[in-house]
RNA sequence: UCCGGGGUCGUUCAAUGGUAGGACAGCGGGUUUUGGUCCCGCAUAUAGGGGUUCGAGCCCUCUCCCCGGAACCA
C-alpha cells in the first residue's frame, strides 16, 4: 500500500456517507448488508460528474464487501434511447467498476403498478382527470397552501377501474394521471399530491409498446430501490426534498424486505466546465465540438480520448471527498491527478510541434549516430530506446529567440545549450527569410560533450529536445485550451456560450522520433518538455495534449508582465 | 413569501467539546540531462452578534449570505 493519494490502492477518505453506513452496520440496521445503485437516466453520456457518483455508489458498496448494480432509470420514453446504454455500461466498466448486475427501473413496471393498486386500494392514491394546467395551479405555492381536486375523494373501485382502463389505453395522454393521496397542505411542495403515473402513448426502448403507462421517478425510484434490496440509496442533493416522499411512497408500499435510505451528497462541479446535459448537447448540435467524444468535453468518454487515465479520475474522485457543501473543484486539482499518474506511466518521446531547423556547421557532413535515452526517468523497467542524431535537427522554435528576454536560458546567439542526451551546442547565429522571420538556427557543437555533459564540468541552463530533420516523421498534434474561458461558465450573461473560448483548439503539425510510430491507439506519452499526448484511436498520426507540463517558463514570463 | 440543505485558508476537504490540519493553486529555496518530477520552507480561514462551558469551528440563540424545492423531467 502507498501512501501517494494517487495510489489506487489508497483507502478513500472517510466522509458523512460512509460514516453512516458504518453505523448502519454496528447498529446492525440493515442485518450488516450494504447496497447500492448507481442510476442514470439512459438519455445523455455519462461525464465527470457521474464519474464522482459511480466512485460513490460503487465504492461504498466495495468498501463494505457489498453490491452495486448499475439500474437505468428509464421511466421516461420520450427521452430515451439504447445507444446511451451501451455507452454507460462501457463507461462505467472503463473507470474499473464491475456492476453487480444491469437492471432497469422497467424491469418492474408490473411490480410498480401492482403497488400502486394497493396504494389505490389502501386509500392512498386516486385517479385524477384534471389538465395539468389545473393541477399545477391547484398546488398552491411556497408559503402559499393548495386546494385539493375535486376527484380526491373518488371512491375505490372507480378509481381501480378507471387505472385499469388507464392501463388498457383507453385514454389520451394527459387526460388522466394517477396522484398520491398525500397532504395538500404540506410545506413540502412534493408531498401535495404527486403524480405517480402519466399517460404516454410512447414506444419504450425496452417494453417496446407494451405500456402506455409510465411510472414517474419519485414513483419508481424508491420502489426499485426496494424491490431489488438497496440499502443506502445515494443521490445528489437536489433530490434532498423528495426524501420525505420516498419515504412516504415506500411507507405505503407492501415492501418484500427493508425500507431502503436516501442519503445526499453534493455533486462534483469543476471550474471552466459545464456539465448539463442540455447544454452538452447544444454544444454538439451547434458543431462547437466535434461529438461526444471531443476531447474538449468533460464526458467520460471525451476524457478518455483525450488521454486522462481512468485511475487518475478515480483519484481524484475518491481524493475530493463527500459532503453536502455546494462547492466547485478547480479543475486543475484534476489536472494534477492527471499529471501524477501519467508522470509514472508515460514513456518519454521527443517532439516538435513548431519546428525550427537547427543546422550544426561543425558537424562532419553525412555523418549520423545513435543516442540512447531513457523511455522514463521515473521508471527504470521501462528501459531504454536509440535516437538517431545528425547534424541538422528540428528545435521547437520557443527555443530559440534572436533577442533574449530576462532569464531566458534557451538558444540566443552566443548561448549554450545541451540537446537531450546528445550533445552542447552554441549557437553562432541564424538565417531569416525576406520577411525577418528566422529559417535557420545556426550551432556548432562539442565533440566532448557527447551523451550530454561535459567533461571539463561546465554546465548549461538549458536542456532542449530535438529530432533529426533526416530521421522525423510527421505528426498531427491537436493543442486542446479550455472549452470555456470562464471559470464559471455562463456567470457573467447567463449563457455559457458567451463565455467560449475563441480557440480551444488548435492543430499543428510537428515532427517526431521515429519511435512515435509505434505508439500504440489511446497510448499517453510525455512528448519531453511539451506534455502528456494521447495516440488518437482511429487516426495513426493524430495525437490530443491531453494536458501541459506544468510550465515554469510561462509563469516568469506573466509575472514578468 | 414558505420548506429544506449549506456557510472553515484563494479553491476544496478534514478537525464530531480539548494545539484549526491536508491537498491543489500561490510565493521562496534546493536537487535535476525535461524551466517536468522530487525535496524543503513561507503565507492565508472558522460569515456576524449574543449565550452555555474550565474550554466552542463543533452545543443553544438571533442575524446575514448561498443553494435547492410549486414537470404528467430525472
Amino acid at each position: 500500500m502507498s501512501d501517494t493519494p494517487n495510489s489506487p490502492d489508497t483507502p478513500a477518505a472517510a466522509n458523512f456517507v460512509r460514516d453512516s453506513v458504518r453505523a448502519d452496520n454496528e447498529q446492525g440496521t440493515f442485518g450488516g448488508r450494504v447496497q447500492t445503485r448507481f442510476p442514470p437516466e439512459p438519455n445523455g453520456y455519462l461525464h465527470i460528474g457521474h464519474a464522482k457518483a459511480i466512485c460513490v455508489d460503487f465504492g461504498i458498496a466495495e468498501d463494505f464487501s457489498g453490491v452495486c448494480k448499475l439500474r437505468f432509470d428509464d421511466t421516461n420514453p420520450v427521452t430515451e434511447e439504447t445507444e446511451y446504454v451501451d455507452a454507460i455500461i462501457d463507461d462505467v466498466r472503463w473507470l474499473g467498476f464491475e456492476p453487480g448486475d444491469v437492471v432497469y427501473a422497467s424491469d418492474y413496471f408490473e411490480t410498480l403498478y401492482t403497488w400502486a393498486e394497493h396504494l389505490i386500494t389502501t386509500g392512498f392514491a386516486y385517479v385524477d382527470d384534471q389538465d395539468g394546467d389545473t393541477i399545477s395551479a391547484q398546488r398552491g405555492g411556497y408559503g402559499k397552501p393548495g386546494v385539493e381536486s375535486p376527484h380526491r375523494d373518488r371512491p375505490t373501485a372507480e378509481n381501480l377501474d378507471l387505472f385499469r382502463r388507464m392501463r388498457a389505453g383507453e385514454f389520451a395522454d394527459g387526460s388522466h394521471v394517477l396522484r398520491a393521496k398525500a397532504d395538500m397542505q404540506h410545506d413540502n411542495m412534493q408531498l401535495r399530491d404527486p403524480i405517480m403515473y402519466r399517460i404516454r402513448h410512447e414506444h419504450h426502448h425496452r417494453t417496446g409498446d407494451d405500456w402506455v403507462l409510465y411510472p414517474t421517478y419519485d414513483w419508481a425510484h424508491g420502489q426499485s430501490d426496494a424491490i431489488e434490496g438497496v440499502t443506502h440509496s445515494i443521490c445528489t442533493l437536489e433530490f434532498d426534498s423528495h426524501r420525505a416522499l420516498y419515504d412516504w411512497y415506500l411507507e405505503h408500499s407492501p415492501l418484500p424486505g427493508d425500507q431502503p435510505r436516501q442519503t445526499e451528497f453534493a455533486r462534483l462541479e469543476l471550474s471552466y466546465t459545464v456539465t448539463s446535459k442540455r447544454k452538452l448537447l447544444q454544444l454538439i448540435n451547434d458543431g462547437v465540438v466535434d461529438g461526444w467524444d471531443d476531447p474538449r468535453l468533460p464526458t467520460l468518454r471525451a476524457l478518455r480520448r483525450r488521454g486522462y487515465p481512468a485511475t487518475a479520475i478515480r483519484a481524484f474522485c475518491d481524493f475530493i471527498g463527500v459532503a453536502k457543501t455546494n462547492s466547485r473543484h478547480q479543475i486543475e486539482m484534476l489536472e494534477w491527478f492527471v499529471r501524477n499518474e501519467l508522470n509514472r506511466t508515460a514513456l518519454r518521446r521527443m517532439a516538435v510541434l513548431r519546428p525550427v531547423k537547427l543546422v550544426i556547421t561543425n558537424w562532419p557532413t553525412g555523418h549520423s549516430e545513435s543516442i540512447t535515452l531513457q523511455n522514463n526517468p521515473e521508471n527504470a523497467d521501462d528501459g531504454s530506446r536509440e535516437v538517431e542524431f545528425t547534424g541538422e535537427v528540428w528545435i521547437e522554435s520557443d527555443d530559440f529567440k534572436a533577442e533574449a528576454p530576462p532569464k531566458y536560458f534557451r538558444l540566443t546567439p552566443g548561448a549554450e545549450v545541451r540537446l537531450r542526451g546528445a550533445y552542447y551546442v552554441k549557437c553562432t547565429g541564424y538565417n531569416t527569410d525576406a520577411d525577418g522571420n528566422v529559417t535557420e538556427v545556426l550551432a556548432t557543437y562539442d565533440p566532448e560533450t557527447r551523451g550530454g555533459s561535459a567533461p571539463d564540468g561546465r554546465k548549461v541552463k538549458a536542456t532542449i529536445h530535438w529530432v533529426s530533420t533526416a530521421h522525423a516523421i510527421d505528426i498531427t498534434a491537436a493543442l486542446y485550451e479550455r472549452l470555456f474561458a470562464a471559470e464559471v461558465p455562463g456567470e457573467r450573461t447567463g449563457d455559457p456560450f458567451d463565455d467560449l473560448h475563441p480557440n480551444s483548439r488548435e492543430i499543428v503539425q510537428g515532427k517526431a522520433e521515429a519511435a512515435l510510430a509505434e505508439a500504440a491507439p489511446g497510448q499517453v506519452v510525455q512528448f519531453e518538455r511539451l506534455g502528456y499526448f494521447a495516440h488518437d484511436h482511429d487516426q495513426p498520426a493524430l495525437f490530443h495534449r491531453t494536458v501541459g507540463l506544468k510550465d515554469e517558463w510561462a509563469n516568469v514570463q506573466k509575472r514578468g508582465k
